[in-house]
RNA sequence: CGGGGAGUGGCGCAGCUUGGUAGCGCGCCUGCUUUGGGAGCAGGAGGUCGAGGGUUCGAGUCCCUUCUCCCCGACCA
């Protein structure tokens, strides 16, 4: 039988490619509206974990989690000038409920800084109020023209966190935190991205917002994504929201404040920053299914052994499912693959009668025979090194991918596989506007040696400019 | 909004030039055989051809109107 590849190659197409590996792996599907997004089970399974990793990490920063309404009154939104401008092309508005014309529009939230505003402003009175670290997980809105699954979907799910504090230096500190402790130890630890951290340009920053903090990873064809960000607010919306508090001097004083998200796209940068021509590569920690047992064929000794050792491994707290069913062993063994399941455990009568199992890596495509009683040890281990090895091979394309450049010609040049590392100075008289030209952006701005600055305005900063999601 | 395409079983497409029984691949269902890298054979289900109007004995095909979707250019997690 000739080998077809299931899927379109990614050096062939790899717009096609990812259609449609979220099609044959069963990620989702289109909405019926325009831009809208059916997130099937084995999708959500990986955001499930997704949301885990995160909430847990949200947690240990001390934010608590809260529910706020999808509606926002219109007006609220156009209490922070920036904000509003920066929001209104892509805002969903009701008009029309309860069978009548409404006396005052409702929004539906793009994002929620204002309703946890207005709620903030009602709760903070004293300083020993502050910090007040909430997060919430919602669905949001934002009309999109160029949707694109879970990258861009006019609806999408993610969370937000919004603080207060009392001092400007708290909520740069805060912001930094979660940027670093919580998104960038996510991604590093769990997704297996390596990303850049840097603030955005001023051009790129969120609406409303004195600083923008980014993650921003690199995909398989060499394009940026912004993985997630969190912003430094300023006084902008207590100013706006009338967030003020008594300080221990017995002043009334303005928060200080920040807001900060990860949204489903971080699925999509899942799939764009590991998969390959056989489909998704899952690094084993985000894993909804770590281990996939396929029984060859059913015979009564092999379903015995199958029950066994799904019964061990999930005792030993791995994420497995069985499968047992019909359908030729080549096409089984190519549709786990689309999934990206890390590791497959091949169980067959001829293995049996030899004493062992097959184990096999989705990553490396690598296969070991071992002994049933070793089975677990021996996959507890592999899904670790496993995670460890899926962080390297993608860091090293990061690196491989990334040239430092000393000219805007150059720049472009390198954003046509990769990024670009060139001097801020070189950009901010024009430059910036000149690769605009070219569909590359800054993506981000850092020190040279990496870390994060405090503004745009330090002297030695380096741009990473790339094409972009 | 400017430019370029496409609407035909679940998905991907042919048929239209030159009107005459609506087809192909994949998928799906049933049965038998097969499960060690996308199984084989046999049988079967499933379509108001985007919508409306017109021409004609007869329209997927020709004419008019209309709607929708996709791709490329200005925003965004």
């Amino acid at each position: 039988m000739a080998q077809q590849s299931a899927l379109t190659p990614q050096a062939e197409d790899f717009p096609r490619w990812y259609q449609d590996v979220i099609a044959k792996a069963e990620l989702a599907d289109n909405g019926p509206v325009r831009g809208t997004m059916v997130i099937r089970p084995y999708g959500y399974g990986i955001w499930e974990r997704i949301q885990a990793e995160l909430d847990a990490r949200i947690k240990a920063a001390g934010a608590k989690n809260a529910y706020f309404p999808l509606f926002i009154p219109e007006s609220y939104l156009t209490r922070e000038a920036e904000h509003v401008e920066g929001f209104s092309p892509e805002l969903a508005v009701v008009t029309h409920a309860g069978g009548a014309q409404l006396a005052e529009p409702i929004v539906v939230r793009p994002t929620s800084e204002t309703v946890i505003g207005e709620y903030m402003a009602k709760w903070v009175q004293s300083y020993r109020d502050l910090p007040l670290l909430l997060n919430q997980w919602a669905n949001v809105v934002r009309w999109e023209l160029r949707p694109r699954l879970f990258l861009r979907t006019s609806e999408f799910l993610w969370q937000e966190g919004h603080t207060a504090h009392a001092t400007r230096e708290d909520a740069t500190a805060y912001a930094q935190h979660i940027q670093l402790e919580v998104y960038r130890d996510f991604l590093v630890n769990v997704l297996a991205t390596p990303t850049y951290v840097g603030i955005k340009p001023p051009s790129e920053r969120f609406a409303g917002a004195i600083n923008t903090l980014t993650c921003e990873g690199m995909m398989r064809d060499g394009k940026a994504l912004q993985m997630a960000t969190s912003h430094e607010l300023g006084q902008n919306f207590a100013k706006a929201f009338e967030m003020r508090f008594q300080s221990s001097e017995g002043k009334e004083e303005l928060c200080w404040t920040t807001s900060w998200g990860a949204s489903t796209r971080l699925v999509g940068g899942l799939i764009m920053a590991h998969g390959d021509d056989q489909g998704l590569i899952v690094p084993p920690r985000v894993a909804p299914i770590q281990l996939v047992i396929l029984a060859i064929k059913e015979t009564p000794e092999v379903t015995a052994v199958v029950t066994k050792l799904g019964d061990a491994l999930r005792t030993a707290g791995i994420r497995v499912e069985i499968d047992r069913g019909s359908g030729s062993f080549g096409r089984r063994v190519v549709d786990w693959e689309i999934k990206g399941v890390p590791l497959r455990l091949e169980v067959g009568p001829r293995d049996l009668e030899q004493g062992h199992v097959i184990l096999a890596r989705r990553d490396t495509g690598d296969k070991q025979s071992l002994t049933v009683d070793t089975v677990v040890s021996t996959t507890t281990a592999l899904l670790a090194d496993m995670h460890d090895e899926i962080l390297a091979s993608a860091t090293m394309r990061l690196e491989t991918n990334t040239h430092e450049v000393n000219s805007v010609d150059e720049a472009i040049e390198a954003s046509s596989g990769g990024f670009g590392r060139i001097s801020w100075d070189l950009l901010v008289d024009g430059g910036e506007a000149q690769l605009r030209d070219q569909a590359i952006t800054v993506r981000c701005l850092q020190r040279a040696d990496g870390s994060l600055p405090v503004d745009e305005q330090e002297s030695g900063l380096v741009a990473l400019v790339a094409k972009s999601y």
